[in-house]
DNA sequence: ATATTAATGATATATTATAACATTACAAGT
DNA sequence: ACTTGTAATGTTATAATATATCATTAATAT
C-alpha cells in the first residue's frame, strides 16, 4: 500500500506521504548538485512543514523540534527557516508571520498565497503576470524589482461552507 | 509662499506640505461622512506617516507622539494605526512590519508597494489586475478573495545609483 | 593532519504586538 | 442640562516574534 494519510491540501485530496517524499528527494537532489548541507536540523523543520499544508509559526516548529530532540532554542528554528526559504524549499508568509512548504520547488516562482483567515490553510498559486503588472512603474521610476510576495487573504471553500457569515 | 519642504516622494519631487494638508483634508471629510472620529492622535500619526514617504515603525511612530505628549504607550500607537488601516488612510507594509501613509486614498485598490531594501523607501502603485490574475485559481479552487497586498522588494534609483553593486 | 569554513548549541536580549482593565470624552435621547 | 451608553484613551503587564553574540562541534579542503 502506498500511503497511509490522505490530507485536503489547496482543495484537492492527494497522497500525502507521496508528496513529501518526493518533496524531500527533490531538496536533497538540490543541495547535493548545489552543495548545499541538507542536515538531519534542515531536513526535519522541511518534513515538518511539509506535513501541514498551512503556515506554522517559528514557535511551533520548535515546539515539534523539540519533542524529537533536534534542538530547542529559537536560533536553531529559526537558522534552518532561513536556509529553507533562502534557498526556495519554504517561504514566509509575511501576514501570519509564519512559514510554508514550497508548493511549486524548482520553479522559478514570484509567489502568490492565498491565506484563509479562519483556518489559516496557505495555498500556493503561482503568479505570473503580478510582477509584469508592475514592471511599468517600476521601469517608469528606475526601480529594480528584485522579488515580489503576493499575499491574497479571504475565505476557503471548506470554512464557507462551515459558517453562515 | 506656498511651502517651505520639497521632498523627493516615489522618485519626483513634489510640494510636500501641499501634499500633508491635502491629504489630512481628505481624511477629516471622509469621517465627517462616515461618522467616524479624526482625533488628535489620530491625526498626529497620520501626520507622522504622511510626513515621511517610508515605512515606520509603531515604535518610531510612538516616540515622536511621545515628543508631541500625545500617549507614550504601545496601545496608544497600535490602536490609531488600525484606525488609519481600517479606514484605507494607511497601509501595513508586512514585510517590514511598519506603516505607510496611504498614497492613493478614496480609490478602492488592491495595493501594491515596492520597497527599496536598501533605504526602504516604500512606493505605491496601483495594481490594477494582480487579483485579477488570480481570480481563475481562486474560483477554481473556491477560494474568496477579500484583500490582496503585493509587495515588491528591490533597490530604488537613488540606491543603484549610490551604490555600485 | 590541520586549517578553514559552516553549522549548531546556548544565553541573553531586542523588537513587535496585544490582553485586560481603569478612566475620560463623546453622542444621543430625554 | 442630565444621564446613559459607547467609543477612545491611559496604563500596566505580558505575549509573540526575532536576532546578536559567543562557544562548540562538524564538515570540507588543502
Amino acid at each position: 500500500m502506498a500511503s497511509e494519510t490522505s490530507k485536503s491540501v489547496g482543495f484537492e485530496q492527494h497522497d500525502h506521504d507521496v508528496c513529501l517524499e518526493t518533496a524531500i528527494k527533490a531538496a536533497e537532489a538540490y543541495c547535493d548538485r548545489f552543495k548545499l548541507q541538507f542536515t538531519p536540523l534542515r531536513r526535519k523543520v522541511l518534513e515538518i512543514l511539509l506535513e501541514e499544508h498551512r503556515a506554522l509559526g517559528a514557535y511551533a516548529i520548535l515546539d515539534l523540534l523539540r519533542e524529537s530532540g533536534l534542538g530547542s532554542q529559537p536560533p536553531v528554528a529559526y537558522r534552518a527557516l532561513s536556509f529553507l526559504v533562502e534557498h526556495g524549499f519554504a517561504h514566509k508568509i509575511e501576514r501570519l508571520n509564519a512559514f510554508v512548504a514550497c508548493a511549486l520547488p524548482d520553479t522559478l516562482h514570484s509567489p502568490a498565497f492565498m491565506i484563509c483567515r479562519k483556518c489559516d490553510i496557505v495555498v500556493e498559486a503561482q503568479s505570473p503576470s503580478s510582477s509584469f503588472d508592475l514592471s511599468a512603474t517600476a521601469i517608469a521610476t528606475g526601480f529594480d524589482i528584485e522579488q515580489t510576495i503576493l499575499e491574497a487573504e479571504g475565505i476557503c471553500h471548506s470554512c464557507v461552507e462551515k459558517v453562515p457569515a
